[in-house]
DNA sequence: CCAAGTCACCGAACCGGTTCAGCTATCATC
DNA sequence: GATGATAGCTGAACCGGTTCGGTGACTTGG
């Protein structure tokens, strides 16, 4: 293993100091554009790579940010969500040539421990915080801290922090609206896990909206996004003497487990029973009928997180109008698919 | 913001010298037992942490293991597989403290210059390398680098680093020899991407027990492991004249399309038509009927394969006699649900 | 009582970059 | 021609750890 070029052997090599080295390959000005092209010409012909410790450790930069996902291996497994915003933030990072940290932690706890650790380390320059809740500890807690961080949702009231989000209200009127057209009454939601944020917003949204359609009912049943819980209150519902003629899920892999129930009971979807799903991820187009599912780009969505992150710790300095501050992203469309037609008569 | 603490400032405070205060904090000789106590103590009190880049710098380790997927974000957010072996991965590393580098790459060009600039930069101790083919130019590239790494699937021949597979042959014939009990004599095989070596292994193991039980047809096609490609495929082979019987998917994902297509021709699953996922995530569980699978604990595949690759780059010195080879992991077990019955008369 | 050996600790070099004060040569200015 | 400004570069300090040679104190043994 031949050894690794430093710098150091650069400059002896070009017959200049260190310093002129690191201004040239930086593109700093303190040297001639003579000497630059000849540094850049010797660098590249002995194939340097910055060391990134050396770097990180006289510029206190990591170069890296970190994101902790706090749910089981299983649902991350399952959840196509997270592995597409993770793409999509990806995708921002490598262009920016940051690396992406990812840890999975059990409770809220360890998960702010993760973040006190990574920042005393320099081990990231900032973090993306999923699951955003209502009153989430973890804002004030990376404010306090003065860890540069993005909520990828939101809105979040009294933010000392930026967050990037989706109009959740929007798209559960036009749900409401488009299942009161085809003649539903009675509809059901299962929805996330209740303390999220966008759980609430979205169930205020339903209150909202199906009081003012004035639907005969509107149940709302909270779930941890699991399959398995999908599939249990979908049972549930679907025996109770009034049953919903439509339900709505919070996310994709609850709509499809809420399918498999339909079938087991016997109920044809679309016509006995429609079912929408949020969150359209190619699962949606996999199951017999298609599901109908209000679609986000969520890949986009991630991309743009990271971006936001990236001018608030500078990485990549934008034009300075560009305030890194809350952006709300188009809110996610709903397309109709197989699995919703006309209520029952 | 206040400053970092820094063994500087432990020294100080303890009235020893860095280098008294860097064998303390890491448990070598050179110090005696009150020394280090109160070294110990005082570092608690002022809550140290050690900087990753200095220590990195120094030691020239980077604390942290790389892992670049050659999938499409849209594969990666539905194929469970993933982000169970990630999970797995990542918490054998946290527990040894070190972290994991995601990035996602489109080719392999691409990916081998992720490893090329990981590796100089020093931004990982090794790598982890998914999807393995059966002539994977990877292996002898990260070999020649000297980039620890370990192969996530094998076995990989003249093999120049550790490699951590499943037996892939004999669930094939489990699967096949059941399928067969039942009654099934024309079966088929959604095979994923023929370059990959773990689909050469079920290739040839299903020919040959095919042959050997002497069924009338086993058609093996190739896909791309998509729910899409599954379900073009699957309708396909139950449009054909002397259709099959029973379908073997490689995948979870293409077998959930699969059903849906089966739905969607009017086939009753189980009583005129069997399924066969290989994978058995939730999702298996999820569709009615649930899919009969075969069963691999991902996660503790993972966690598997980042141990053995902490042994290769010594990160934490196990017994001597574990050596840091090829380890082969139990096989998929056949797990018999509702999608499996006799075969139509 | 002194030589040898051991223990605990210090001081400094080192890893590979960045950055800044300062020096020199060049050039414009009055 | 003295003065000042500036571009181009050097040398050294610095970031925060690790590591190693060396030193003084203390124990041990003959």
């Amino acid at each position: 293993m031949t050894r690794r070029v430093t710098i150091a052997d650069i400059a002896a090599a070009a017959g200049v100091s260190k310093g002129a080295v690191s201004y040239a390959l930086n593109g700093r000005p303190g040297v001639s554009e003579n000497t630059r092209r000849k540094i850049l010409g010797i660098a590249a012909e002995m194939g340097f790579v910055p060391n990134r410790a050396a770097r990180s450790l006289s510029v206190s930069s990591a170069q890296a940010v970190g994101i902790a996902l706090r749910r089981s291996a299983r649902t991350l497994g399952i959840e196509p969500y997270f592995m597409e915003l993770i793409s999509g933030i990806e995708a921002t990072l490598s262009a920016g040539s940051l690396g992406l940290t990812l840890q999975i932690v059990d409770t809220v706890e360890e998960e702010l421990e993760v973040y006190r650790r990574w920042w005393a380390e320099r081990r990231v320059d900032g973090v993306l915080l999923c699951d955003v809740g209502a009153s989430d500890p973890r804002l004030d807690f990376v404010a306090d801290l003065g860890l540069p961080a993005v909520a990828v949702g939101g809105p979040v009231e009294g933010a000392r922090l930026p967050a990037v989000w989706h109009d959740d209200a929007e798209p559960c009127r036009e749900i409401l609206e488009y299942l009161y057209a085809l003649g539903h009454r009675r509809v059901a939601r299962i929805a996330g896990l209740p303390h999220l944020l966008h759980t609430a917003i979205r169930d205020a949204a339903h209150t909202e909206t199906a009081a003012a359609l004035g639907l005969e009912s509107m149940t709302t049943v909270h779930s941890d996004y699991t399959g398995e819980q999908g599939a249990r209150i979908t049972r549930r519902l679907l025996s109770s003497a009034n049953r919903p003629t439509a339900i709505i899920y919070d996310n994709d892999v609850m709509a499809v487990a809420g399918l498999g129930v339909a079938h087991e009971l016997g109920l044809h979807v679309s016509e006995q029973l429609s079912i929408v799903a949020w969150d359209d991820s190619p699962l949606c187009r996999l199951t017999h009928p298609a599901l109908t599912s209000l679609t986000r780009d969520i890949s986009a969505y991630g991309s743009h997180c990271a971006e936001v992150l990236l001018t608030l710790i500078g990485a990549d300095a934008p034009s300075p109008e560009k305030r890194a501050f809350s952006v709300q992203c188009r809110p996610a469309q709903l397309s109709p698919r197989g699995s919703t037609g006309p209520a029952p008569a």
